[in-house]
Formats: structure tokens, sequence, C-alpha cells
RNA sequence: GGGAUCAUAGCUCAGCUGGGAUGAGCGUCCGCUUGACGUGCGGGAGGUCACAGGUUCGAGCCCUGUUGGUCCCACCA
């Protein structure tokens, strides 16, 4: 007894089967098998403390859409898997939990602290990870890693000890970002501009006589920040600005803090801005920074790390620094030193988590020295060792390297890779070692208290193609499935992880940790917007899932949408999508219908009728075109082609065109070869698209094919020129486009349904004629393709059924001219034109000495079957020309 | 300031290296209980492919400029 589909397509009763069933069957693990070539991809670790949005369902969408593909393939497909600690976002979140606790950190203190954030990963680590399942993705779970785990930590050390010993880490004072909220310094990567309104605040400072005494002159100059003047230890000019080049070297009186601080000459300074005087504050502004190294100016830190100002600040001491500031420009008022106030626009850094206002700051910071290492990188993606996709995201990518500066990668948090540096308590030498050091080999001390500051979340991700698969151990996965073959992923994080993965790749393994990046934008809303939790306008993936099922959101994700660009979610998109599913659904359940209890056997070739083969050229058409499609990671032209197959060429055409083969029980030959065909180009048309609708896919095809037990291990359908019928594909055409004149000479005509049309169809020998009639609505539904097929082969007008040249119909009576004459002259004119340039440009190319000695021999062959063609077609066309003007 | 990218049907978007706008989904209008599906079937309306030049036999696609939008980087205090 046949197995059947249920009467309803209905997701959520067949998902979480088949995903078990999947797990069960170990479908999505990957063992190392050298007889099979890998392909690998890791997944970009969710954050342990995520909820699956639609940016993830979208990533995994595309990861696992080309798993799928690449293991039907026969590749031994490894997707693998895990999640992200993310040091900082994490540490927020158990912070405010522990906040509606009444605890903080310091009551728990790091011990207490790091129990609980284990406990937190323990908790909603996994949520996670079942989420990504509802979305049926492939993952070889077997292999699952966190970016905590034991062997993720060793790497991470390993790194940490071999860079530091090559020099390429180091401790160092310098400027960075401060987050006075999450009190922790946070690389450049994690600042983001926003455009805020502010003032500018015009200042004078008096200007000191040789002997100290002032002036009364002054110096005025703008400043947005007017609370960092605490820490001024210069102001600056240009070299060569007539109006201050006597001042250089001149000292001037620092307001408030009584301070005298000299007028030093900088290239840096613009003339033409301001007054072309600035105030240098090393302590907290990265330009001012760098003057102040360029003129041994000191450096004062007047802000504690919570941004109020400390005892370097005098009086202010204590206030935060917007009250300080407050104060300051008051007391300069009324001083008589403040000059004017105006209205300014500027970017202020705010950092990208918690949106604070950064606070530059000087501090002894980890550093990883990039100069050296992004070499590599940059070779890479300029050769094409490394591909992006979209390839213009590549000066997205050199604008970042290109400006490379050293990465700060300590961060003062407590969830994280503790930085394995150990200081002596004895006579303070630092120690770097993988391991905790027991003798001082300065002092031969004992004693050691190791760094407290953590990692760069991004330190870990950097090392994660490799660490995850066993790195620093030499294990079989390794030299296996590394270097991995494409990372899909985001195009915002681009500065964050891609560009360090690959250099931490070319760095550690010597080799680029994969060939390809596969961007993807962002999904907005309906409106365009970023999906936010601030303006709750975020859509839920389980949500649709429960709704529409995972296949249909799936589908949605990926079509029509290019790679790299933004897209937007649509309700409707879903729906369409899940209608398409329902469509497959019962075009399968009608074809096992009339299979019954009875497989169809394999036809003589000479028993497959025009349509037949018509519709088995299409897909096998169809398979060339997809599989190209997805090898170019054209994810989204691909399943829009075989959407259009299906519905279109495979349902709304064959399946119709068939029908009265599969009622004319009697003639078992043809009933089987259509039974036949149906059956095989619906599973090729399953198999192109199981990597995007998985679960449909497998249900149908496990209920059709009773044999094997699954779509996901079945082989992906190859083209073969054997089953390239271009005869019948053009003949089918012609009879579609037939079949559209008669409807709409129908439609135009508006004849009663109750009455009888007859129509005549007359092939272009005149013995060869027969009259069709039947109901006139009848004419008007696609059933009466195929009769016009049935009928024509049973009155013996031609051998087979489509060579009935349509386009020799003639349509008499009511229902008029299929062919408007004038407008197919107009047609055909243009034709001929296109056709003479098109013949101008290859003879051109072909005679064009330069092209045939140095083109590739290809593509001259290439223009030469171009020729030919073109040259038959000018003469088909002037002689239709020729037939249609008498 | 530098760069990227977009401007195609009422809306949202596809359109590969230049070769008949081949378009899709939704919406809209007309017609259909046709023995898988009304989550369906058939048909229609709706486009000077932002604007102006240029290259070409031929441009939505290439070049130049203009306008408008989005994003990234830098941050002139």
């Amino acid at each position: 007894m046949a197995k059947e589909l249920a009467k309803t397509y209905d997701p959520s009763g067949i998902e979480d089967r088949l995903y078990q069933k999947w797990l069960d069957k170990k479908y999505f693990h990957a063992e190392v098998d050298e007889s099979k070539k890998p392909f690998t991809i890791v997944i970009p670790p969710p954050n342990i403390t995520g909820q699956l949005h639609m940016g993830h369902a979208l990533d995994e969408t595309m990861q696992d859409i080309l798993i799928r593909f690449k293991r039907m393939q026969g590749y031994n497909a490894l997707w693998q898997p895990g999640t992200d600690h993310a040091s900082i976002a994490t540490e927020v979140k158990i912070i405010e939990k522990m906040k509606e606790e009444g605890i903080t950190k310091e009551d728990l203190g790091r011990e207490g602290f790091l129990e609980r954030a284990w406990a937190w990963k323990k908790e909603y680590g996994g949520r996670i990870v079942n989420q990504l399942k509802k979305l049926g993705s492939s993952c070889d779970w077997d292999r699952e890693r966190f970016t905590m785990d034991e062997g993720c930590n060793k790497a991470v050390n390993e790194v940490f000890v071999k860079m530091y010993e090559k020099g390429y880490i180091y401790k160092g004072s310098r400027i960075i970002n401060w987050c006075p909220v999450c009190n922790t310094s946070i690389s450049d990567a994690e600042v983001e501009y926003q455009e805020q309104a502010g003032h500018f605040w015009h200042i004078k400072y008096p200007i000191l006589n040789d002997d100290g005494s002032e002036s009364g002159e002054y110096l005025i100059f703008a400043t947005t920040r007017p609370e960092t003047m605490l820490g001024d230890t210069a102001v600056a000019v240009h070299p060569e600005d007539e109006r201050y080049k006597h001042l250089i070297g001149k000292n001037l009186m620092l307001p408030l803090m009584n301070r005298k601080i000299p007028v030093v000459a900088d290239e840096y300074v613009d003339r033409e801005f301001g007054t072309g005087v600035v105030k240098i504050t090393p302590g907290h502004d990265p330009n001012d920074f760098e003057v102040g190294k360029r003129h041994d100016l000191p450096i004062i830190n007047i802000m504690n790390d919570n941004a109020t100002i400390n005892a370097n600040g005098g009086k202010y001491e204590g206030m935060d620094r917007y009250a300080a500031r407050e104060a300051i420009v008051k007391e300069l008022d009324a001083m008589g030193l403040l000059v004017k106030i105006e209205d300014h626009v500027h970017n202020v850094g705010t950092h990208d988590r918690c949106k604070t206002t950064v606070e530059p700051l000087v501090k002894a910071q980890w550093f990883v020295k990039m100069d050296e290492l992004i070499k590599p990188a940059q070779k890479a993606v300029k050769e094409g060792e490394i591909r992006l996709v979209p390839e213009s995201l590549q000066k997205t990518y050199f604008n970042w390297t290109d400006n490379i500066r050293d990465w700060c990668i300590s961060r003062q948090l407590w969830w994280g890779h503790r930085i394995p540096a150990y200081y002596c308590a004895d006579c303070g030498e630092t120690v770097v070692a993988k391991e905790a050091p027991t003798k001082c080999p300065k002092c031969g001390g004992t004693h050691f208290n190791q760094d407290p500051d953590t990692l760069d979340t991004w330190f870990s991700s950097a090392l994660w193609p490799f660490s995850t698969l066993g790195w620093p151990e030499q294990t079989k996965e390794l030299k296996y499935f590394y270097p991995t073959d494409v990372l899909v992923t985001g195009y915002d994080i681009i500065f964050f992880w891609v560009i360090r993965m690959i250099f931490s790749g070319y760095e550690q393994m010597g080799e680029r940790p994969f060939h390809t990046v596969l961007f993807h934008g962002l999904v907005r809303d309906d409106k365009g917007r970023k999906m936010s939790k601030s303006l709750g306008n975020g859509i839920d993936p389980l949500e649709i899932i429960r709704q529409y099922g995972a296949d249909a959101l799936r589908l949605t994700l990926v079509t029509g949408n290019a790679p790299g660009n933004d897209m937007r979610f649509y309700y409707e998109k879903v729906e369409a999508n899940r209608n398409f599913a329902n469509k497959i659904w019962n075009a399968s359940r009608f074809i096992m219908m009339n299979m019954e209890d009875t497989q169809p056997t394999k036809p003589e070739v000479a028993d497959l009728k025009p349509a037949d083969r018509w519709i088995i050229s299409r897909v096998n058409r169809l398979i060339k075109d997809v599989t190209e499609n997805m090898e170019k990671y054209e994810l989204g032209v691909a399943v829009q082609k075989i959407y259009d197959f299906i519905w279109d060429e495979f349902c709304d055409w064959y399946i119709e065109m068939v029908k009265p083969r599969l009622y004319a029980k009697d003639d078992t030959t043809s009933r089987n070869a259509a039974l036949y065909t149906l059956k095989t180009v619906l599973i090729d048309a399953l198999k192109l698209l199981h990597p995007y609708m998985p679960f449909v896919t497998e249900e149908i095809f496990c209920t059709l094919q009773e044999e094997e037990e699954s779509i996901m291990v079945s082989s992906w359908p190859v083209y073969d020129e054997a089953r390239d019928f271009a005869k019948e594909e053009a003949e089918i055409e012609t009879i579609k486009e037939a079949i559209r004149g008669i409807r709409n000479a129908r439609t135009g005509m508006n004849v009663p349904p109750s009455k009888k049309a007859q129509v005549f169809v007359v092939s272009d020998s005149e013995e060869k004629r027969a009259i069709f009639t039947g109901n006139s609505d009848f004419f008007k539904t696609l059933a009466y393709a195929s009769d016009v097929i049935v009928q024509a082969d049973k009155t013996g007008i031609a051998d087979d059924a489509v060579s009935v040249v349509i386009a020799h119909v003639n349509i008499y009576m009511p229902l008029g001219d299929l062919v408007d004459l004038e407008k197919e002259l107009e047609r055909l004119k243009k034709e001929e034109q296109r056709l003479e340039g098109e013949l101008k440009r290859v003879n051109g190319m072909l005679s064009n000495e330069k092209f045939v000695s140095k083109a590739p021999e290809a593509k001259i062959a290439e223009e030469k079957a171009k020729l030919e063609k073109y040259t038959k077609m000018m003469e088909q066309v002037k002689a239709q020309i020729a037939n249609l003007s008498k």
C-alpha cells in the first residue's frame, strides 16, 4: 500500500518530526573521510545571551542552503556550530539581572560572579541552539563548541603567548576609548559616532611675557569640550601661520589651574578652521595625544574611570564631566575669558553597546600590533585568494586594512578569557605564559598576580575557524576540514570579525581560513527600519515558523535578495511562500493519487510524448541553471527559477497537458510515460528545492519514493545532454503561445459560456486539418492545452501532437486571428535590425586582428558559433518578412 | 571630507560579464465550484528602467555630470 500525504499541508505536523529523524540518523554528522572532498562552514557563533532574531534566521538559512547543496553534491559537508561567550554583552546582562536582586559585581567578587556567569551560560546558551534547530539547520551538533570552552581557551592562550613572544602583542600606555558606564576600555571598532547638537565655546587664554607677567594679550580658540582644559598642557598653532608666528615658544597662563603652558607649532593645526588655534589636551584627545608625543608634552589625566573629575582637576574634583563643563564655562565667563558660544553640530563617539559617550583616556592596556599582521590579509583579498561576495565590499575592507591601527584587546571585565600575563609580586616582572609561572625568572620570587583584565571577545572569535577544529592540537579534523570553505555573515561585522579571522588564519595556520566570504544585509521591517527592541518592531522568527512553517520563512529570507543587500520583511511574502509549499504539496498529492498502487516503469524513449520531452528538457535546463547560480552564491536567483519552474511550467502547464492521458486509462503506455515523467521531474525539482525548503521536500520525497530514506542524502541532479530536447521545447512554446492566443481571443469575444465555439486548426499542408469543438469556457482553461495535443494526436493531424505547427495556425470565425500581422511584421523588422547589428558586431570582432590573435580560443569559437546562429536566424527572419509582406 | 550603494509596474524588490522590459511577490480590475490545490485557475490594466549628455550597430546594464535617498569610514579642536 502506497504511503499518502496528509490532505492538507500543515508544516507544524511535519517539521519537528523530520528534524528528529535527521538527528537520529546522524545525517548532519561529518567524520573525516579521505575518500571524499570536504566542504566546511563554521557558524558565526551566536551570543549566548541571544534570542533568535531575523538576522540569525537569514544567516543560518543561507549557510544551511549551501551545506545541504554541497552535501547532496557528494561533498563531506561539515557545518561546525557553536556559541560565543560575548564578553561585554553577557556581562552587562548579568549585571542588569543582579541589579534587580540588589546585588553588584563587587558584592559577589570575581569568583562568585563567574559562577553566576557560567550558570547563565548553562541556562541560556542552549536556548539559542534549540531555536536554530527550529529553522532546520543541519549543523553537526556532536561538534558543538563554545568560545570559552577548554579547547578555545587553550587556543587563546597559545596565540597570546606566541604573539607576545613575537612582539605582536604588547602592553603600553596609549590613548584608548573608555566607556565610563561599562567601566572598560573598548576598541576603535566598538566606537559608534553619533551626530549631536553641541556648542562651540570660544575661550581665550592670557599670553605671558618672558618674565611670567601677563602681557595683556590673549589667544582665542574654540572648543566643544571646555572641561578638558583642566588637562591642557599646550596650545598649538600652525608653524607657518603669520598671525601667531611670533608667539611660538611663548607661554600662556592656563586659567583656573594657573599652570604655565607653552605655545607650540604643529602642522596638525588647520589655519583655516576657527581661529587657527587649538588647545592641546594629550590626556583626553587622540589627536592631541599625538601632538603631545611630538612636542614631549606632559599628559595629565583629569578623569576618574566613572568620568568624574579627579584630583588633577583641582577644585572640580568629584564633579561629573558635564557638571564640570557647566561650572567651568560659568567661571570663565565670570573671569571675562569666555568670548562667545556658538551652536555646533558634531559627531560624538559613543559605545556601541550602551551608547554612552566614550571618554578618550590614557591607560596602560594590551594591544595587538597590526602593521605586519595585516599584510597577508590585504594581499589575500587583493590577489583573489579570498573572495568577497559581493565584490564591492572590497573597498570597505581595504579602507579598514589600509588605515589599520593597533587593536586594544584588554577589557576591564570579568567574563572572558583572562589575559595570561603574570606579575611578580616581589619585583614586578611580567611573565606571559600559558600556565601560571612558579618562579620569577628575574628575582626568583614565587608569588605572582595574574593580570586582572580579560580579552576583547573578538580575540577568541578571530580564532574560531581553527580553534573549533581542535587547534592547537594537530587533530585529524584540523588537517582535513581546514581551511574552511565559505564564511556567511552580515556586512556589519566585517571589521570586528571577518578581517580579524583572516589575519589570524594566516598568522597562526599559515593559510587562509576560507576562500569565500558571502555577505548578507540586514533584515528590516516593512517600513525599512532596523528591527530593534526600543522600537518594538522586531518580528520573532519562531512565531513566523509557528504560523507558516520554517520552509516558508527560509524561502522568504532568500528570495529576491542579492548578496550584501538589506531586505524588508513582509508577512505577505511569507504567506506567498507558504502557499508555494502548499502548491507543491497538492501537486504531489495529485501525482500520487494517479499512481495509486503502481509505480510507473521507465518508458521507452519513443513512448515519451513531446510534452514529456519538453518538461524533461526544461527540468534539465533548470538543473544546469540552478547549479550554476548556486555555485556563484546567487541563492535568490536560483530559487526564483525553481519556484517559477514548479509553479508555472510544471503545475500550470505540464500537469494540465497530461491530465487527459492520465484519465484515459486504456492507453497504458501513454499513461505510464506521463506518470513516469511526472514522478521523475517532480523528484528532480524537489531535490533542487531541498536546500531551501528542507521539510516539505523531505516529506514528499519520502512518501513518493518509498525505497529511499531521505532526500537530504540523495544525490544532486546533474545536467544530462541526452535529456536536452530543443525541438520539443520550441514546439511546446509555440503551442503555449497559440493557447494563450486562443484565450485572449476568447476573452475579447466575450462569448456566453453556454455556446459552443469551434476552433479550426490548420497546419501548413491542407490535408492535415482538424476541427476542435468544445464549450467556450473550456477553451479558457488550461485543460484545453492538453486537449489540443491529444486531439491532434488522435486525428492524425501530425505524427506527434506537438508537430502541429501553431505558428501557421489560423483560428477562424468568431475567434479572429491568432496573430496580429502588423504587430508581427513590426516585431520581425525589429528583429532584423537587431540581427543586423549583432552580425556587424560579430563580424567586426572576428575580422579584428587583435581580437583574433589575443582572445582565448573558447571566446573565438563562441563568437563564430554566434555568427553562424545569427546568419541562420537572419535568413529565417528575412523569409518570414517576405512571407508576411505578401 | 573620503568611499560605497541605490533610483525599474501602485508598494517591495529581481534582472548574471551591454543584445527584444523575460520580470516576481503583494495590491488592483475582469472572468472561472475545470475530477491536486480558492493557500486555487485563466485573463487584463499599470513601466520615457531618476534626469542630462556620451560610447556602441545596440544601454536598465559601460563612461561623465546632475538631483534625491541609504550606509560605511574619517572626525576640524
